[in-house]
DNA sequence: CTACAAATGTTATATTATAACACCTGTTAT
DNA sequence: ATAACAGGTGTTATAATATAACATTTGTAG
């Protein structure tokens, strides 16, 4: 009930593996590690991560099928991703550009659509790989 | 060689299939459609949507893990492609923002990586369902 | 004709994700 | 205290999505 956000044993487990990860893991690669810690099957996985990014601790690249912790307190929960992700190294930043999520929030489409929530993937060449 | 895009034989049927739906479709779904027309495996189906892909005649719902033709010819080969999708009955919607496009193309993040290509998935409930 | 690129057909397999059910743990209401 | 409930866990099995690998064919350019 209330507002602070308690982690479970499970959560707990896989948010720290993704932390301390330098890419997006994927769920079956948290797996792997999470075993050491007693884990041993994909519904253990997926549940934690499904409360993890409801919680906004964590953040799904729906391109790469890909989770990475949430770097950017301006997220509001998760209603407003963006990330930038390197075609050549699959290096993945959570970005934050204010006027598109102005612009977004106040867009409505031909249907009268309006948007709560979005995600936004941009894919490019890092410094390294340009 | 030509720019002019040719389908062959599988891709029109994919093709075919793909416009004639009226929601974005699983490859699956497709699959099971196109089974009528001869084709029999998985392969079959993923490498035609790739090449639709490629040659800006459909695009991938990422966050569905389906596929819809294009209807907007301003998406320059599938650079810049947008949807919105209504999170109770799925309707998904092709939508075009020149304003974002401007800035997102702008756009460099912190490590100087700017943007040749975006997705962005928008999220709310249609009018009916709102 | 030859060589090449693109597409096809086929089998098998890898990868990603969920269904279903039994059990446990902590809280709230009576 | 105890019943009812919500959330979490453990487990097995399976569904759904996607690709590897290889043999063959087709179209086209030199
Ligand atoms: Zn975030
Ligand atoms: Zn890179
Ligand atoms: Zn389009
Ligand atoms: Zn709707």
């Amino acid at each position: 009930m209330s507002q602070i956000q308690i982690l479970s044993k499970n959560q707990k487990i896989v948010l720290k593996i993704i932390e301390q990860a330098k890419e997006p893991l994927k769920a079956y690669s948290i797996l792997f590690n999470a075993q050491k810690k007693g884990i041993k099957a994909p519904p253990q996985i997926y549940r934690a991560l499904d409360k993890l990014i409801q919680k906004g601790k964590i953040h799904k690249i729906e391109s790469r099928n890909a989770f990475v912790a949430c770097k950017n307190s301006k997220c509001e929960i998760s209603k407003a991703t963006a990330f930038s992700i390197c075609e050549k190294c699959e290096k993945v930043t959570e970005i934050n550009i204010p006027k598109i999520t102005k612009v977004l929030f106040a867009f409505k489409d031909k249907s009268g659509m309006s948007c709560k929530k979005y995600n936004l993937e941009l894919f490019g060449l890092c410094k390294k790989c340009a």
